[in-house]
RNA sequence: GACCCCAUCGUCUAGAGGCCUAGGACGUCACCCUUUCACGGUGAAGACACGGGUUCGAAUCCCGUUGGGGUCGCCA
């Protein structure tokens, strides 16, 4: 068998929104899983709309999906003199030619087409004209000569066979008046070159496969393996809008999920194995096959990224987690946590982290460690610390200035013995200090927080909210 | 409009003729756990788009209808 070659081909208009994160993610497993190459390629053939700064995003966010490609990227638009090679070999064969079609002419043909309630076909009135027929002054394009009668037929891994009529196919233009290739042949070419063996992407581009498997088959090339994976809709099914999700990575960074959740969801969107959910990267690169990818698009929901992101938060190690959080505390704060807030955050991870969805919930979890004296109290958590709240606390703060050990045990024994001695029940007690310690109606459990915190601040809120 | 693709709970899906009175997960609701919020546990509601075939038997195969999506550039 081959060595397996994918490749992710984007064109860097943009950035890297979240359905190339899943080919990209697919192509990436496809080929690792079977000990192949994953290959990048940036289409920037469109000089008006490519940038510099969109390759750059491509890349991060590549990497930050923990996706990496082997070699360096190849970018389209330095091998247009060999796309153009080709061209002009298949015009030397005869199976090109050129085309002396006027734009207007050929939105006449649109236009006629439009109204006869047909697609758009070139009618060919070049293909065996005489270049001596040719109109002074204009400059011709080259399009290619594709077969007129018979089919042609796709052997896709997601889709089975699809089979067009030839007849249904017109002859593309391959080289443009200006003698720069076009998309069809550029992409036939490299990845012909580039040794493709499989080509993973949108199935948007199915019928450019018919286009190109015509062109792979006039240029002698093989034609490679194709899997078109449909594309990711909008919750309403539509086509995935900006406020539905259609974002760049970097947004879901930002909104706080990690990369193995999102790799998890993205898999997930799509692709089945069995009953199974939670897949990891190592499992996936196990498991990961074509024939799984299902046919229908699936819609993005935002409610089960949650749920796995959650999921991914709980089972991270604490110190993972803390690499992971930093920048955003570093965010929230305008500058780094000190090491003694590193060491608070980790201790208070372990309950955190069982509560968030994801990492800005984890940040606005830890607020409490960084709030000045004295703590403002929230609407909800002053309804805690009304006149009989106060004299509570004033109780406990006694209490626990007698605990000897300041530990999340010894001073939840403390303040429960008080309840009890009091009878008064624990939310009673714990209420209050919640909202005095944080402010919050809503914390980690609230003698961790005693115990992150240390004697000295607690007991400084703790006076502080009693009055 | 033409061509192509798709069609199982609200969502992601399992299902490749009998294992299906259709399974799992998210979400929703209820209860349990509980110092808040979560987590966790238990349970509930919830789907084979419709109509014809084929077959002893169809969610699974065929045809049609309806609905959805994609493509129809000298963009990629």
């Amino acid at each position: 068998m081959t060595k397996i070659v994918t490749r992710f081909a984007p064109s860097p208009t943009g950035y890297l929104h979240i359905g190339g994160a899943r080919t990209a993610l697919f192509n990436w497993l496809f080929a690792r899983r079977h000990g192949g190459t994953f290959l990048l390629r940036i289409e920037d053939t469109d000089r008006e709309r490519s940038t510099e700064d969109a390759v750059q995003k491509i890349f991060q966010g590549l990497t930050w999906l923990g996706l990496d490609w082997d070699g360096e990227p190849v970018m389209q638009f330095a091998r247009m003199n060999r796309h153009a090679e080709v061209a002009h070999k298949l015009l030397a064969e005869g199976k090109a030619y050129h085309c002396y079609c006027s734009p207007e002419e050929l939105e006449e043909m649109r236009n006629t087409a439009k109204a006869a309630g047909k697609p758009m076909r070139y009618d060919g009135r070049w293909r065996d004209r005489d270049a001596k027929d040719a109109p002074a002054g204009v400059k011709p394009v080259v399009r290619f000569k594709a077969p007129q009668t018979g089919s042609t037929v796709i052997k896709d891994h997601v889709q089975g066979d699809v089979t067009f009529q030839n007849e249904q196919l017109d002859d593309l233009i391959i080289l443009r008046s200006d003698g720069t290739p076009t998309y069809n042949l550029s992409v036939v070419v490299d990845d012909h070159d580039m040794g493709v063996t499989h080509i993973i992407r949108g199935d948007d581009h199915l019928t450019n496969a018919a286009r190109q498997t015509q062109l792979y088959l006039a240029a002698g090339f093989a034609v490679p393996d194709f899997a078109h994976i449909p594309l990711i809709h909008g919750p309403d099914g539509a086509k995935l809008s900006k406020r539905h999700g259609a974002l760049g990575t970097e947004a879901y960074a930002d909104m706080g999920y990690l990369p193995a959740a999102m790799r998890n969801y993205l898999l997930r969107l799509g692709w089945s194995h069995g009953d199974d959910e939670i897949i990891s990267t190592q499992q996936a690169l196990e498991w990961f096959d074509l024939d799984h990818v299902g046919r229908s698009p699936a819609r993005f929901d935002f409610a089960k990224l949650n749920n796995v992101n959650g999921h991914y938060i709980r089972h991270s190690s604490d110190d993972e987690l803390l690499q992971a959080v930093l920048p955003f505390i570093a965010k929230k704060l305008g500058r780094d946590a000190n090491q003694a807030e590193q060491a608070q955050i980790k201790a208070i991870l372990p309950a955190v982290k069982e509560r968030a969805k994801d990492l800005n919930e984890i940040t606005e979890a830890l607020q409490f460690l960084f709030v000045a004296r004295p703590v403002q109290a929230d609407v909800a958590a002053q309804k805690h610390l009304d006149d009989a709240a106060k004299a509570r606390l004033k109780t406990m703060i006694e209490t626990l200035g007698t605990v000897s050990s300041w530990t999340a045990t010894d001073t939840e024994a403390a303040i429960r013995s008080l309840s009890e001695a009091q009878q008064v029940k624990l939310g009673q007690l714990a209420q209050p200090l919640r909202a005095a310690l944080t402010g919050r109606t809503v914390s980690p459990p609230i003698f961790d927080v005693l115990a992150v915190l240390g004697r000295e601040e607690t007991l400084a809120r703790l006076g502080d909210a009693a009055g």
